[in-house]
RNA sequence: GCCCGGGUGGCGAAACUGGUAGACGCGCCAGACUCAAAAUCUGGUUCUGGAAACAGAGUGUCGGUUCGACUCCGACCCCGGGCACCA
């Protein structure tokens, strides 16, 4: 290899030994136990970002480090290539999507390989692969076989002008992003997955997944949200129906003063009738993104409706509003309101003038002021007849008898997690396997006729999908009667495909349906790394799939991914890197100009992976300077010649400090790698280690093999993160394996001894001299010593001791008064 | 609005379990090399005062616990992620 440092060159033929050596292709049959280490895979947007780039050196490096552990790891890479970007790039310059996506994997491809990442490239597909979605649909079949799919109506925001139905994102302001027509919300049967069935699952398993970020947990915790309430009835008066509303708080029932429900409820349809208050007020809840981001930030309103509801305990009348903060999709579309005891009911009845009545009293010295906002807190009842004294809690379960023995309630146990909509009325995605039949209803396609090949020779007349007009696509004979049908031209959302692609990676070749049995020896996946924008939708969804592939036979585990790691954001001016972002955020030019080490330990150096960060090139420079330093001093060392079997009795002063560093490097390194997950202070550790290599001037020969071996270890230690130059050194140096094939090194015990350590001395807190004592020194003479420091002297001169505390090898706080 | 994070020099950050705040790098300043520049090397670099020794202040804000707080507790401010059809 060459004196002076090219790193493209020495990049291209690193990639090239491991091309022939197939080092990265996975077995079943490999030595040690197996790691399957997987960063969520990309959506194929055209070139790769910083984002990107961030997210795959992490898992790389964590594949590269697990190697070196001794492991039998499996790194695959795919694309979730369905999607609606690659449909706007077909409406706006007519090129189709296949072909468009195609193409960005081929260049995005490229890029991966140009930066280094051991992938096994032998397992690659793409979510738009009919040898993958095929299975999706046969999978899809088999849930609804089961009783795990259904059909029903639900809301999504319509576009009239472009007649479509738009994703939150197309709409802008209330409307929509291309027509900019006022959004409407429009109800349609959609196909759901009955995910609620797994709710309970989904949240006790949480507390068994160690590996997780408590943060992640959390939010799934919180976004399945499972509460203990009572269903209520209000009959409705001269009817035989009730309105029921679910409620975790039963024991201020007493103080509900009215009930409120949605636009879309029956009952605001039927005053809506009588009343063109209540008519315009519905018609004004349409204009609404189906976001709950807006419904939870709308100004709220409501109109009464003029009808009234019984309180079943009380046997009042209660009045009916219609909200604009009720969801039909929630519950049951309507809600009891008592103003007295929540905040929001508080101020819809300020702001309409209706009745807010105590129910509840503080149990304590907590401050209840109701003029001034609700009271929310558990306490004691008041004003509610006969439970006039008992606690909220005793409360609870003496009205929830009370309403049982009436039949005018339920307990239930409620969970927020609704049911999972996939049905997307778009063409680029996963057509959704069944057949309307005006005879015999819905009918799955059968196995045999598997998989439904989304057509790719398609031209986009306006918006809608092709799917919708194409005869040749919809128009098909019923599997059951063998009349004419219609196919469904919906498509599956995306998270279908990114719900169980890891376990196609085990069997990417599977025709046995979905996976075989190579996913149970690849699953879960060990290691999952991705962004934190993934940490609820995704995650859950996969969790949930993974249950479902469970239940079906094919996998044997609960969970897919036993540790996860979340990334931060990589921001650009402040903001989410996108694909929209320019230039700055395209790591072509970098790539081009200081090549994949440079870049890649610029990033890994930035920050704490699940930190977010604004990226700026500034780094690549300094690292791009680092591997050259890096470079030099192992060809320095080598001019000198070869070096002795390492003695560490004939060592100097120096050597014996160097070789200290060395194995305190390994140790720091191990652990930042394999537990903290700080591959930022990894660099920190070998800059460290270079830098002392270079001031120190060995005395001798055995230094001189110290040095060596400080060299080796910055290689190893390095080289998950800096693949490349690590490896040409690690030739350079003489070694005939591949640094991708050795193992790490073991700490010598006896090189971390250190004789004599620096101790700080505080009075009151606050340094005021350093000792230079023996490691094993003991407390007196450590004490004696302190106070015998000049500027300690200084502090504590005419004051008395009052207490001196002493953290053994780290400081002594005198403490004085 | 709700849930989950974050806030430390000019900048990215480190300080892991309550024990030296600012490691490592970028930038900047000075010097060496050079006719010169680039590159490279050496030194300096939280702020204030001081030639220095050293002193005072300092981790978003305010308050608390502690011998000792970036770290724990309470209240608040600001920024980011998610909110079910972006992926």
């Amino acid at each position: 290899m060459s004196a002076t440092y090219d790193p493209h060159a020495v990049e291209k033929s690193v990639q090239q030994t491991w091309e022939e050596a197939a080092s990265f292709r996975a077995s079943e049959s490999g030595a040690g136990d197996k790691f399957y280490c997987l960063a969520m895979f990309p959506y194929p947007s055209g070139q790769l970002h910083m984002g990107h780039v961030r997210c795959y050196t992490l898992g790389d490096v964590i594949n590269r480090y697990q190697r070196l552990k001794g492991r039998n790891v499996m790194q695959p890479m795919g694309w979730d290539a369905f999607g609606l970007p690659a449909e706007n790039a077909a409406i706006k310059n007519g090129i189709p999507p296949a072909s468009w996506t195609r193409d960005n994997i081929a260049y995005m491809r490229g890029q991966m390989q140009a930066l280094g990442f051991g992938i096994d490239w032998s397992r690659e597909f793409a979510t738009c692969d009919p040898d993958y979605y095929h299975w999706e649909q046969w999978f899809f079949t088999k849930l609804y076989e089961k009783g795990l799919v259904y059909r029903k109506s639900s809301v999504v925001n319509w576009d009239p002008v472009d007649q479509t139905v738009l994703a939150n994102e197309q709409v802008v302001d209330g409307r929509g992003w291309r027509s900019g027509a006022l959004v409407e919300r429009r109800e349609m049967p959609q196909w759901f997955l009955k995910i609620t069935d797994y709710a309970e699952e989904l949240l006790d398993e949480l507390d068994r997944l160690e590996g997780w970020p408590e943060s992640v947990k959390s939010m799934q915790r919180n976004w399945i949200g499972r509460s203990q309430g009572v269903d209520i009835d209000f009959p409705i008066p001269d009817t035989d129906d009730t309105l029921t509303v679910y409620t975790t708080r039963p024991d201020t029932l007493l103080g509900a003063t009215y009930v409120a429900v949605a636009a879309e409820h029956p009952l605001a349809r039927r005053a809506a009738q009588s009343s063109p208050e209540v008519a315009a007020f519905v018609d004004k809840c349409r204009n609404r993104k189906t976001a709950e981001a807006d419904v939870a930030t709308v100004e709220k309103e409501g109109v009464p409706t003029g009808l009234s509801v019984t309180h079943p305990l009380s046997g009042e009348p209660l009045p009916v509003w219609v909200a604009n903060f009720v969801l039909m999709e929630y519950g049951s579309g309507a809600v009891m309101s008592v103003p007295g005891h929540d905040q929001r009911d508080w101020e819809f009845a300020r702001k309409y003038g209706i009745r807010i009545v105590q129910v509840i009293e503080p149990a304590d010295a907590e401050a209840c002021d109701l003029d001034a906002e609700a009271f929310v807190s558990y306490g004691r009842l008041v004003n509610s007849g006969s439970y006039d004294g008992l606690s909220s809690a005793e409360a609870f379960d003496a009205i929830a008898a009370a309403l049982e023995g009436k039949g005018l309630g339920r307990r239930r146990t409620n969970y927020r997690l609704r049911d999972w909509g996939v049905s997307r009325q778009r063409y680029w995605g996963c057509p959704i396997p069944m057949i309307h039949c005006d005879d015999c209803g819905i009918v799955p396609v059968p196995e045999e006729d598997l998989p439904v090949r989304l057509p790719t020779d398609v031209t986009f007349e306006g918006v809608r999908s092709p799917l919708t007009t194409m005869e040749s696509f919809y128009a098909v004979d019923c599997p059951g009667c063998g009349k004419r049908a219609r196919r469904e031209t919906d498509t599956f959302d995306t998270f279908m495909e990114s719900s169980w692609y890891y376990a196609r990676f085990a069997s990417p070749d599977a025709n046995t349906p979905m996976v075989d049995d190579r996913a149970n020896y690849w699953t879960p996946v060990d290691h999952y790394v991705g962004g934190i924008e993934h940490a609820i939708l995704h995650l859950l969804y996969a969790r949930f799939f993974h249950k479902l592939m469970r239940d079906q036979g094919l996998v044997r585990s609960d969970e897919p991914f036993t540790r996860l790691l979340m990334l931060g954001m990589v921001l650009m001016d402040g903001r989410k890197m996108s694909k929209s972002s320019g230039d700055a955020a395209n790591p072509q030019a970098l790539l081009d100009k200081y090549g994949a080490d440079a870049v890649r330990t610029a990033m890994m150096f930035a920050a704490p992976p699940d930190q977010s960060f604004e990226w700026s090139e500034a780094g690549v420079e300094g690292q791009a300077r680092f591997c050259r330093r890096l470079w030099n001093l192992v060809h320095e060392h080598l001019a000198g010649g070869d070096v002795p079997a390492l003695d560490p009795a004939g060592l100097s002063e120096a050597g014996r400090e160097l070789r200290r560093k060395t194995h305190e490097t390994i140790a720091r390194a191990d652990d930042d790698y394999g537990r903290r997950l700080m591959f930022n202070t990894v660099v920190s550790a070998v800059h460290e280690l270079c830098n002392l290599v270079g001031r120190t001037e060995p005395a001798n020969d055995q230094d001189r093999a110290a040095a060596r071996e400080a060299l080796r270890t910055a290689l190893i230690v390095l080289s998950p993160i800096a693949p490349h130059v690590t490896q040409a050194l690690w030739r350079d140096l003489g070694e005939a394996s591949l640094l991708v094939a050795s193992r790490w090194p073991e700490v010598d015990e006896s090189a971390l001894v250190q004789e004599m350590v620096e101790l700080v001395v505080q009075v009151n807190g606050k340094v005021r001299g350093r000792l230079q004592v023996a490691h094993d020194a003991d407390d007196a003479a450590v004490r004696e010593q302190a106070l015998a420091n000049d500027n300690v002297v200084r502090f504590v001169d005419g004051k008395t001791v009052r207490k001196v505390i002493t953290v053994p090898g780290k400081l002594i706080n005198i403490v004085v008064g």
